[in-house]
DNA sequence: CGAGCAGTTGAGAGATGTCAAATACAGTGG
DNA sequence: CCACTGTATTTGACATCTCTCAACTGCTCG
């Protein structure tokens, strides 16, 4: 079985069997990590990388009147500080939402992949220019969109993520998190999600039992919220075309 | 006279002669671009690199009803594009906000140079991971601050980044942009940040007049705006660590 | 079975948005 | 150099979305 890193990125990069196997390798030691945990917090100096397996976590400060600010929901098959080494110290900090299993990789694992398989080199940077448009995507939301089509898109754009790991049957996936978290993540507070999300039931736009979410009709719901997944990259074709200058993939750039 | 790029980047890490002649050589062919007008438009597939020399640029999208998000200022020294090879099309425009000097690099040019000089590799690859850390600061921005100490977040923002590229002087410095720019930069209206920034004047914690900008007490407005630079990762102390391991800085990772 | 967290509800307050108009400002053509 | 025109800023009255606070209910887990 695939680890979910191993399907997200196979699935936008023609990953060889040996790629696949070097993916799978790195996954595992695999760590259980209790929900609420912290996994790096701010200020830290952080020499392993971490890999989400299982369950959601997330990138999120806190302010100094206490309130917390979600930057960015971490679900299976994501990279938690890919990039941290050559910034000195974390800026922000990373933790688990639900229990999850977290799998560390060493640098110079990292290292070893980089320099030896192209392929995964590109697809990994692929992954961070994803996080990358997704953290604006959730700046136009927290900007500009009224709180109902922000929770909507959010469950859209999950839907998306976590079709892209095999982890959505029937367009229903699991969430495991509370309604506060979702407003941290929203800039909502969790009586106003709470409201909003009555709402979306009644209109029909999501179905929620328990920590298990039903999209009945996505392109309503996708129409709801205004979603438009072209930020999330996820159209293996283009990837297939050859740059402009005709020598393939430039694989230097940065 | 050193280009805004070359004084960002070698205030956080330390650029030999040559490395700085390479990054001021490539800033040569300048186009001069009205305000208001497209560098990038959504959809693009771009192979260029655009930098800014010289004026204000932003990220944006433009939502259905004609609402605009601004994800990101870009200022002198910034680069618009530096990732999007990988990405087959860009996700969102970036447009002038005054007129703007922009410098055209071609992706053989930034071939060459992240080959050949790993400084500037190492350099380049650290503002684009602060300008992601920004863009996460943004979000805590528009989610939980309330309107003017987010105001006054982004001038303290733009006080360190300018200052970065002397284009500070006396705690004051140009902002060649609309408040309407501003609002939708921090997802509020452009009346709202009217008076707001009547506000901000009244408190005596910003003085402007035109298109210029005055902080008479950063320290103040610092306090006021809860201001923590530390994602910015300016201090040029710790990039002269070596790494964990031993062997100075990986180049290898992403 | 109790404790504690997550979800739900209600009433009221506050911050920010909307709309529309007035004023100031900047660039342009004469 | 000035009138002219369009954009940017400012102001006022009012609407509304979202928050606050506080209570209550219902799970889940020990």
């Amino acid at each position: 079985m695939p680890t979910p890193l191993v399907r997200k990125l196979g699935r936008c990069f023609p990953l060889s069997e040996t790629d696949k196997e070097v993916l799978q390798r790195v996954s595992t030691r695999v760590r259980l990590v209790a929900a609420r945990d912290d996994l790096i917090s701010e200020g830290d100096a952080t020499d392993g990388i971490h890999l989400v397996q299982n369950g959601f976590a997330c990138r999120y400060k806190v302010l100094r009147n206490g309130q917390r600010s979600i930057m960015a929901f971490l679900v299976p098959g994501d990279i938690c500080d890919m990039h941290v080494s050559i910034l000195s110290e974390m800026d922000h900090s990373i933790g688990t939402l639900s229990r999850c299993e977290v799998a560390t990789i060493s640098r110079d694992t990292i290292e070893e992949i980089t320099t030896n398989y192209p392929n995964l080199k590109r697809a990994l940077r692929w992954s961070a220019l994803v996080e990358e448009a997704t953290s604006r995507e959730w700046l136009v939301s927290t900007g500009r969109r009224p709180a109902d089509q922000r929770i909507a898109h959010l469950f859209c754009e999950l839907l998306m993520r976590l079709q892209a790991v095999d982890l959505v049957t029937d367009s229903g996936y699991e969430l495991p998190v509370s309604q506060a978290d979702i407003a941290d993540a929203t800039g909502l507070t969790s009586v106003h999600v709470n409201r909003v999300l009555q709402e979306l039931r009644r209109q029909g736009l999501i179905v929620s039992k328990g920590k298990s979410l039903t999209i009945p009709d996505a392109e309503r719901l996708k129409e709801f919220a205004q979603f438009n997944p072209s930020y999330l990259h996820l159209e293996p074709k283009h990837h297939d075309r050859r740059s402009p200058n005709g020598n393939g993939f430039d694989d230097r750039l940065m």
